[in-house]
RNA sequence: GGUCCGUUCAUCUAAGGGUUAGGAUUCAAGAUUUUCAUUCUUGCCAUAGGGGUUCGAAUCCCCUACGGACUACCA
């Protein structure tokens, strides 16, 4: 009998997304689609306290723009509906008094200022206070209360904790799809709080309940799950849940680029490169945090880029389409150890997605940065623009950088090209070439490049001195792509005008 | 501190006991592009250390070192 395969992504909604945990979605997603399974969002806000205002709209959307698609969600719906766990809160207390009633957990007076004293009094004698099985006997808990005082305590409304009640000496044994077999001794486990004071369930609680009822067949989440795994395993049978199970893969950590430790919101903001698949702007600060969306970042190769941290097909192919990488992926071509970022290869990753988009994708794209600079220009040139210059850039907005020419005329020269090239004689060379130019009957590069290469050379011109000139007074610098291209874009008079100005204003170096 | 996980070029990684340890990024050099970028070619660069097992180990085992995660009424 095989169940549909069904995977969730199920973050908290305390902030962004940063991309180690687009990542962890990405790869649930891909498992999920490679078997014609289901992904499921589900939105953990089990802490109040840490909610975020926004953040859940943010998951959603950069979801959306890394192209992985939900199919039951908050916003989608779905069979198992609420997504959101805030919603589900009057379920989980059933749950939890079922492990009470079977002996597998109970009721916990201990405030949390007792708590805290115990463990920094233990922190002091270089002992660390841990609630478990040799010291929940001493404890003020239902294990420890007479008669019926704890009937009492609840009755009266004393705020109070359910918590795991870990067998002792039980080794869990568990098959990791990534890491193989992996054993813990329960010894080693705490009685974790499964149900808080404040009426909602930990994570622990509601993520193991809440993947049973929502049916999920593989938990595929970070590595810093790994060690609460044996708690969750021992939730399963407590619940009788123990053969519909999900299997579990723990994924590697993404590291910092540099120096050590996983990666987190500072390092982008402080090595410059975006942690975030969108900018984010804390509610709280005001601080904008930079996102590859608007770094000019494709979804695509940002997604590829992703896909091959920490995964990885076996053959030397490296570029990959969503649908390729679904068909592809498998969990056993996971690594195990953590991958250190670089943002080298990312741009290169998009520099190789720009370059296979079409002029007119990325025109669209670039758009808006042409408008943020105020031009307004007919499309098909913006396309035609793209075309030219896509080739020498890594983003979407670098095509300003490299092409801003084509819109309007250079505002300064370049000084190091001005001393290399401006030199005595040119100006009076580059008049010349205006003269001629005007001339001409057609105005097309290649009716343009014929013509002018007789016309120096006729004159016995240095064909290189000439050209990078030319650029000098087109372009105001020592880029951009082919000279004639520029010239019949921006068109006969403006090139002209171009060449006038340049002999006009700059002085000749010595 | 304790528990668990990990360790191949600078970086991402391949090699499921037998290869000159392969590819990609970065970097460097050359070619091409009369500029720049692209592209192409070439080069540099790795099995953490020590013990085993084996005819043979990057691969299996042990120890050490290093790194990481977890150790909340947070997820």
């Amino acid at each position: 009998m095989s169940r549909k395969i069904r995977v969730r992504f199920a973050p908290s909604p305390t902030g962004p997304l940063h991309i180690g945990g687009v990542r962890t979605a990405l790869f649930n997603y891909l498992f999920a689609k490679h078997q014609g399974g289901d992904f499921l969002l589900r939105i953990e806000d089990t802490d109040q306290t840490r909610y975020v205002p926004g953040a859940e709209a943010y998951i959603m959307e950069a979801l959306d723009w890394c192209g992985i698609k939900i199919d039951e969600g908050p916003r989608e719906g779905g069979p198992h509906a609420p997504y959101r766990q805030s919603e589900r809160k009057a379920l989980y207390s059933q749950f939890a008094q079922q492990l009470i009633d079977s002996g597998h957990a109970y009721y916990a007076f201990d405030t949390p200022e007792e708590l805290d004293a115990l463990r920094t009094n233990a922190e002091s004698g270089g002992e660390t206070f841990t609630y478990n099985t040799t010291t929940r006997l001493g404890l003020n808990n239902s294990l420890t209360l007479p008669g019926n005082a704890c009937e009492a305590l609840l009755a009266s409304g004393v705020p109070h904790v359910v918590r795991f009640k870990m067998p002792e000496n039980v080794v869990v044994e568990a098959t990791d799809l990534i890491r193989g077999h992996v054993q813990f001794n329960s010894d080693q486990l705490d009685d974790k709080v499964l149900f808080k004071s404040d009426g909602m369930p930990t994570y622990h609680l509601a993520n193991v309940v809440d993947d049973h009822l929502m049916e999920i067949t593989h938990v595929i989440r970070g590595e810093e799950w790994l060690p609460s795994m044996p708690l969750h395993i021992l939730l399963y049978r407590a619940f009788g849940w123990e053969v519909t199970m999900p299997e579990f893969s723990h994924l590697p950590l993404i590291l910092k680029p540099t120096g050590k430790g996983k990666l987190s919101k500072r390092d982008g903001d402080q090595l410059g490169f975006p942690v975030f698949p969108l900018a984010w702007k804390d509610p709280e600060s005001g601080d904008v945090s930079r996102g590859y969306r608007e770094d000019g970042y494709l979804p695509d190769g940002f997604i590829n880029m992703l896909s091959l941290l920490g995964w990885n097909p076996g053959t030397e192919q490296e570029i990959f389409s969503m649908e390729q990488l679904i068909e592809a992926f498998s969990l056993d071509r996971v690594g195990k150890s953590g991958s250190r970022f670089d943002p080298e290869k990312t741009k290169w990753f998009n520099h190789q997605y720009l370059i296979r988009h079409t002029d007119a994708e990325l025109a669209t794209l670039f758009v808006p940065f042409l408008q943020s600079k105020g031009v307004e220009v007919p499309f098909e040139l913006v396309v035609r623009v793209v075309g030219l210059v896509k080739e020498r850039c890594h983003f979407v907005n670098e095509v300003w950088e490299q092409g801003f020419f084509f819109f309007q005329s250079p505002a300064s020269y370049d000084e190091k090209i001005v001393s290399k090239r401006w030199k005595e004689g040119v100006p009076g060379m580059m008049a010349e070439i205006a003269g001629f130019l005007s001339t001409l009957e057609v105005w097309s590069a290649p009716q343009i490049k014929e013509p002018f290469s007789q016309f120096v050379t006729v004159r016995e011109w240095n064909f290189g001195t000439i050209m990078n000139s030319l650029r000098l007074c087109l372009v105001g610098g020592s880029f951009g792509p082919d000279i004639f291209e520029i010239c019949e874009i921006i068109g006969r008079a403006e090139t002209i005008a171009r060449i006038e100005k340049a002999v006009k204003n700059i002085p000749v170096a010595l």
